[in-house]
DNA sequence: GTCGCGTGTTACAAACTGTTACGAAAGCCC
DNA sequence: GGGCTTTCGTAACAGTTTGTAACACGCGAC
């Protein structure tokens, strides 16, 4: 079980630093940005399960922000709104958000609220692999999650030991996000941190065994599986 | 994108003509409206980038103009207030501007806003990770934002490490418009200013595994990509 | 035991990226 | 134009990160 990381957008300083670590404190992986630059390569960067985001960004407006990321994203987002009108405004347009709160708010609500639509948005066991979908195809490759089995898209069977398995399986979970060395290994290890070059290897033997470009590396960063997936019933 | 298209509603013919004539100088195409309908009918007519409008513009009031424009479309907006009343009016209410500007000002200044803006609307989509259009073509060249693949005009594929990548994407988010240093090293290190030369080695890299020409120096600004681009489906 | 297999460790080469230095080019002022 | 200053291109270098071959260890089968 990974760290729940929540992106707080918001551009006064004060509060976020105040928000952040009570957050922190709760658990959470917190991320912070200021405005709309900050909040789009903070998503870009890494894997968010939830964006809290005020309205009011200076003279960027979170409800645009909130539509632009709506969009493009399927990332659960809480508007915090500082004035009633905001919140007023926000209920008639359908901004897209998952809830609002409005400032001065109770840190106990906001809480229950914030895991409240984490649950509603099953983001929880985000690192760990869905059981209902037996079958996953990735870039042509396929996973048989019954037989676990690994098919090449020349229809090769390829034979990879239960530990390069699982990292399949965490990449799989996880498409197109950035995995970090110590998320992988936390992933794998139930909770323990990845300790020398040990997920090198096995990314490098996984690659060997299966596409070299499958799985891209991010420097400074860690890897990525660069295919879509697309989950079928067996 | 090509040529930037910029509205200006403004009903003082005189100060429309005098801005239209600067602006073009500096490369806008610039359309011109006078009324509440002339500009809505302009916008039916055309692409429009940029809107450039008056708060006061005779018996039509421009901040209900500005708001009913931004209901239906997403248009970067800036306007232009003659008295100070009016700016802090606009201040106040939320209006659903990008930026405000007043009476009498710089032409720089008013510049250098339209292009911020210009920029901001424009560099959003490709920051996000866009599902639509997953190959880019840009002077013969293709970027494929799905494999991150870069083929040269001749077919052959082309290695960049993920630094130049992520170069050339932000190039790409820009195309024609000048990018000074600092700009790109905050879009590349999500907020840090640029320091040393970095980005030149980046930006001398990408030239040397693609086309000298494709970027183009602005001296004493920064650089900008000097190819028009094309999205398009995978 | 010994063999085979999976897995982690180490070591070293290669790749990536920022820094520095210096010559070339571009602007500027006369 | 000529000299001066600023800016830019790029080669050389260094610090860091990554790929991977070789090896070591553990463990089960026999």
């Amino acid at each position: 079980m990974s760290l729940q990381r929540l992106l707080l957008v918001e551009d006064d300083a004060e509060m976020a630093a105040m928000l952040a670590a009570y957050l922190q404190r709760q658990g959470f992986h917190v991320t912070q940005a200021h405005d709309r630059a900050g909040a789009l390569s903070a998503l870009r960067g890494g894997r968010v399960d939830l964006i809290l985001m005020d309205v009011s960004l200076g003279q960027d407006d979170g409800v645009r922000i909130c539509a632009e990321i709506r969009a493009e994203q399927d990332v659960p987002i809480i508007m915090v709104s500082a004035l009633s009108a905001d919140h007023q405004r926000m209920a008639g347009y359908d901004v897209g958000a998952d809830d609002y709160i409005a400032k001065p708010f109770n840190p106990d609500l906001l809480l229950a609220r914030i895991r409240a639509v984490l649950r509603r948005a099953g983001r929880v066991p985000s690192l760990v692999h869905r059981r209902r979908d037996s079958v996953i195809a990735f870039g042509g490759w396929r996973y048989d999650a019954r037989r676990e089995e690994v098919t090449s898209p020349g229809g090769w069977q390829v034979a990879l030991s239960s530990r390069e398995l699982a990292l399949l399986r965490v990449f799989l979970a996880n498409p197109l996000i950035p995995l970090s060395r110590d998320e992988i290994a936390v992933a794998l290890d139930d909770g323990h941190a990845a300790e020398g070059r040990a997920i090198d290897m096995l990314v490098g033997r996984l690659r060997q065994k299966t596409d070299p470009a499958l799985i891209r590396t991010e420097r400074g960063l860690g890897y990525v599986l660069a295919a879509e997936v697309a989950r079928q019933d067996a």
